[in-house]
RNA sequence: GGGGAAGUCGCAUAGUGGCAAUUGCAACAGACUGUAAAUCUGUCCUCUUCGGAGUUCAGUGGUUCGAGUCCACUCUUCCCCA
């Protein structure tokens, strides 16, 4: 993998780039859609590559490795070869599973032992352990395992969970290099920064994580509770340490705002659940701001969706029809207002990107930022 | 014409003497950040300074400290037999 930076914003760390993987280039500021068991939920591939211009998504590792499991996905020739995506991907760890089923898991040294949400099973994922099944995954970028700890965490836990993620990682790197792709292509390995809401265990962090010299580096543990001001704030902290020569992912991450703010922190990728979720749950983004489709205002909009989108269906059918499927529970409206927010997503950071190269992103921002957070 | 059953907050329901009254749906809002989410939460008789206050269970009258619940009549609907 190889990132070129084509061009730098001379008032902000906001840059564009190039990742070059051997599935593709991925250019940079870019927002990757989440596709946890293999799949952007409601959306298709044709329109994933046609009305989204997605340019990698992302799988997730404990999900993949509890269904369809790992005989299938090496025998399917990994998650490329199962889905049939040619396009780069991206899977996480399950270091955001030790957080969001901490019911269900346990931390030790040696790795975490989950119990399975679909059978109660037990397994234990080590940092070995997964860097095993991420090759068996087969994405372009690996990440890490991590323990992405709770925003609201007391510094010693935050540090114990920083100190162990570094632990992790020195395993993961060893585990990495020790072993080969499996399918014929390359594979990346991302670290992950943790350290919370505390700026020192961020810089902390930070350096140890910069000193692996990684194709690409992660910020984590960030949208998990804490105040927005506070996630910005550790952004700069880390982004002044992480080698700017690579590409910096902040994971999880977020609001159309957020990507905004993130990309003037010298953010190149994103991503989030929430253009797809907040979307099968009836919340369109759009430039001007958020539109609550489930709202009786738009039952007699027949205006379209956004005539000018790259996405056929928000030139296609009108918000009063979107309003309509949302309400009647028929499938295609999830699937519109999935493809939309998505389109949108991805349209916001390519004009981003845009206005980076032309010099003119700080204005931009500050004509967009206001729009972006109202409610149509 | 004869016999039987039933009327509860948009619809459907619960309720057999202490009730502003159960539940589901619908409606109206809100939440959602490396996806256990096509999910979850709130409101849903009227008014409210959110402490409460006022009117309710087809209608009228009655029994009772107290009635959606018991009694009488009236109205309406449904079913069965002629």
């Amino acid at each position: 993998m190889k990132f070129d930076i084509i061009g730098y914003d001379k008032r902000t760390n906001a840059r564009a780039g190039i990742i070059h993987t051997d599935h593709g280039d991925i250019p940079t500021p870019i927002f990757m859609p989440v596709g946890t068991q293999g799949s952007v939920k409601a959306v298709h591939q044709r329109e994933l590559r046609e009305d989204v211009d997605a340019k990698i998504i992302l799988g997730n590792t404990y999900h993949l490795y509890l269904r369809p499991g790992l005989d299938i996905l090496r025998a399917a020739g990994g998650l490329h070869g199962l889905g049939g995506w040619e396009r780069p991907l991206l899977t996480d760890s399950g270091g955001f599973q030790v957080f969001s089923l901490a019911d269900n898991r346990r931390i030790k040294e040696e790795g975490c032992t989950f119990r399975s949400h679909i059978d109660g099973s037990k397994h234990l994922f080590t940092p070995e352990r997964v860097m095993d099944i991420e090759r068996v995954i087969g994405a372009d970028i690996m990440m890490a395992f991590d323990e992405c700890c709770p925003g609201e965490s007391d510094y010693r836990y935050a540090k114990k969970a920083m100190e162990l993620t570094h632990r992790w990682l020195d395993r993961c790197c060893q585990r990495f290099g020790e072993t080969e792709p499996l399918y014929g292509y390359q594979q990346s390995l991302f670290p992950i920064v943790q350290g919370c809401k505390y700026a020192d265990l961020r810089r902390q962090s930070a350096e140890y994580i910069a000193a692996k010299g990684a194709d690409g580096n992660a910020i984590g543990g960030l949208a998990v509770g804490e105040p927005t001001e506070t996630m910005y704030e550790m952004i700069e902290v880390v982004n002044a340490i992480l080698p700017k020569d690579r590409p910096r992912y902040l994971m999880g991450v977020g609001t159309p705002a957020n990507l905004l703010e993130g990309i003037e922190r010298g953010v190149d990728m994103f991503d989030c659940v929430m253009p797809t979720r907040n979307g099968r749950n009836g919340l369109l983004f759009t430039p001007h701001g958020t539109i609550n489709i489930k709202n009786k205002k738009w039952e007699s909009c027949f205006e379209p969706i956004d005539p000018d989108s790259h996405a056929e269906c928000d030139r296609v059918y009108s918000l009063a029809y979107l309003h309509h499927l949302i309400r009647a529970e028929e499938i295609l409206g999830l699937q519109i207002c999935s493809i939309h927010n998505l389109t949108f997503y991805l349209w916001l950071v390519g004009q981003a990107r845009q206005h980076i190269m032309a010099g003119d992103f700080v204005e931009w921002k500050a004509d967009i930022l206001p729009e972006l957070g109202r409610r149509v």
